[in-house]
DNA sequence: CTAGGGTTAG
């Protein structure tokens, strides 16, 4: 028998080849599920191959062992792949084998995880046949799928109906209370639980965050019996989250110890209020860099338009002495990167080279970071390409594509695409109006940018500058500058340099003088550096034979940096 | 075994 030989390999650490020489000779021998149990906590470094090897197994056997599916089961969930571990459960049940509880418990949690409601409440039925009701396990696990699902009526009915319940069981109803919203009934259950444990401190203190509610938050922090680094987290992020950097900084540097989410959190929160060197500090002081750690440094560089720094970043961690690992998520950053640099060849490297290599495989949001790629650098059949090959279109992706087709003169296809997503009844947002009217700003439709610029309220939205922007754009391009001048006088809030840059430089291609100059001034006021603002004026100047007017506006930008307009007072703005 | 905190695309 040469079962005792395998079982003195399982001790000692195995290579990938021995692994499956061993997967090889299960096959020939025949399955034996306290081997594959062995296998998958014995070697743990191997056990996503394991689980994969068992899976395939299972499938051809028509007896499977419950145990080694079992186990197989709880890899799945304990690492994400729910999917595995709901079929493996359906292996089970289509051979006719009674589950143990143990199975059960995890394939619910999986349903849960999974939002698959088919399946949590298929389960339930067979809960009751197996006779598993007076299982905690079983019920706990039950109550977090409906808690899951949304469905607190049954997750009450469950938990009202359960002969034995543990913390767990409570801390599930108060967080399905607390992300339907009902505050009152997470506090009733908060306290009314025979015991408490950090998990339902940390919940209920997280519940008054999501609210905004820092002054009750803060007390409940305070009144705990004990705080573990999960709390000090939240706390973070609540004040990260209300814009309260400085209060989050001293959270996050009076904790007793602080790990990667912490340092995520404070990294995101600098990113957002464009602090890059607080984030680059705190990020330099950790020790240990993972990818998680590496992801969010990289996208604080990109959100705040520092591709270079990015790649940069995404260099170091690639080098042999840093040797940490990209994922997905590093990778649609990257490539954001380089769509904002314009270098297809690195980004398509990325997608063609890259990824085949790391055996990372494309998914939606990857492939939308390629779509922009490709449409930003001109390359707009490679984008519809991967455009069609989307599972699912949301806004982005037809945001980018809506965009990418204005940038390379297809404009029809813009508004076509714009119009096949109303069909698809996605909501357009911001960004999409912004891509479509950059659309229609390269042909010059006025009436057609108006009546998408005044429709953006019908979904709720509020014009940002940048719309407006763009309206002086095409309205100034049209010559149609008193109109334009008059949009940026309606305008509910203050314009910003780029909305007077607009009509300033519609007043340069018509030789508006007259509005040129207001606008100048207004640029002047607005920006720091007014030099390009100021060459435009002087082209203005120009343009209608005021050579001497022109001639000394470049002087003054020239030599002092001093903008100043012959015979309007106004103009005596002194730059550094 | 069951629960809790962070990061991705326009």
């Amino acid at each position: 028998m040469l079962v005792p030989k395998i079982t003195t390999l399982l001790n000692r650490s195995l290579t990938a080849k021995q692994l499956k020489q061993l997967h090889g000779f299960i096959l020939v021998h025949g399955l034996d599920g306290l081997i594959i149990r062995h296998l998958i906590t014995s070697q743990p470094n191997y056990s996503q191959t394991i689980a994969h090897y068992l899976q395939l197994i299972l499938h051809h056997s028509n007896q499977p062992d419950v145990d080694s599916a079992t186990s197989a089961m709880r890899y799945f969930c304990k690492h994400g792949g729910f999917h595995e571990a709901f079929s493996l459960y359906v292996g089970l049940q289509r051979s006719g084998v009674s589950p143990s509880t143990f199975a059960v418990a995890s394939a619910l949690k999986a349903c849960a995880r999974l939002g698959n409601r088919k399946g949590g409440i298929m389960i339930h039925g067979q809960v009751h046949r197996y006779g598993f009701c007076g299982d905690v396990y079983v019920e706990t696990a039950l109550v977090g799928v409906y808690v899951k699902l949304g469905d607190m009526e049954t997750a009450r009915k469950v938990f009202d109906e359960m002969s034995e319940r543990n913390v767990v069981s409570w801390n599930s109803m108060m967080d399905g209370y607390l992300r339907s919203g009902s505050l009152s009934m997470a506090e009733v259950f908060f306290n009314g639980m025979p015991d408490k444990d950090v998990v339902s401190w940390n919940s209920m203190v997280s519940g008054y965050l999501r609210t905004g509610d820092m002054e009750k938050a803060l007390r409940l922090f305070q009144e705990m019996p004990e705080r573990n680094q999960t709390s000090w987290n939240a706390m973070i992020s609540g004040y990260v989250e209300c814009g309260k950097l400085d209060l989050a900084r001293s959270f996050y540097n009076s904790m007793p110890q602080r790990n990667t989410i912490s340092c995520i959190t404070m990294i995101a929160g600098y990113s957002k209020c464009g602090d890059i060197v607080s984030a680059r500090e705190l990020f330099d002081e950790m020790g240990k860099k993972d990818h998680l750690l590496y992801n969010a440094m990289i996208t604080c560089y990109t959100k705040n338009s520092r591709p270079k720094e990015a790649l940069q970043l995404f260099d170091e961690m690639l080098q042999p002495n840093v040797n940490v690992q990209p994922d997905k998520m590093t990778l649609a950053t990257v490539i954001s990167a380089c769509s904002q640099l314009g270098d297809l060849s690195f980004g398509s490297w990325i997608y063609k080279l890259y990824m085949n290599q790391m055996g990372i495989t494309m998914d939606d949001h990857l492939c939308t970071a390629l779509i922009d790629l490709y449409a930003k650098c001109g390359s707009i059949d490679e984008a519809f390409k991967l455009f069609h090959k989307l599972h699912k279109k949301d806004v982005v992706a037809y945001t980018a594509m809506i965009l990418g087709c204005g940038i390379n003169g297809k404009e029809q296809i813009a508004i076509k695409l714009f119009d096949e997503m109303m069909e698809s009844k996605i909501r357009p947002n911001l960004v999409t109006f912004s891509g479509l009217l950059t659309a229609l700003s390269h042909v010059g439709m006025v009436e057609e940018s108006y009546h998408c610029f005044n429709s953006m309220k019908r979904y709720g939205l509020v014009p940002t500058p940048d719309h407006y922007s763009l309206m002086v754009e095409i309205l100034g391009r049209a010559g149609r500058l008193e109109e334009a001048h008059n949009l940026i006088k309606s305008m509910p809030m203050q314009p910003h340099g780029g909305v007077w840059g607009a009509l300033l430089l519609a007043c340069s291609t018509h030789n508006d003088v007259e509005l040129g100059e207001i606008a100048a001034k207004h640029c002047f006021e607005l920006e720091a550096d007014c030099s390009g603002y100021g060459s435009l004026l002087a082209n203005i100047y120009a343009g209608v034979g005021r050579w001497e007017d022109a001639k000394r506006l470049r002087k003054s930008i020239h030599e002092k940096g001093l903008v100043k307009v012959p015979g309007s007072s106004w103009m005596d703005h002194v730059h550094e």
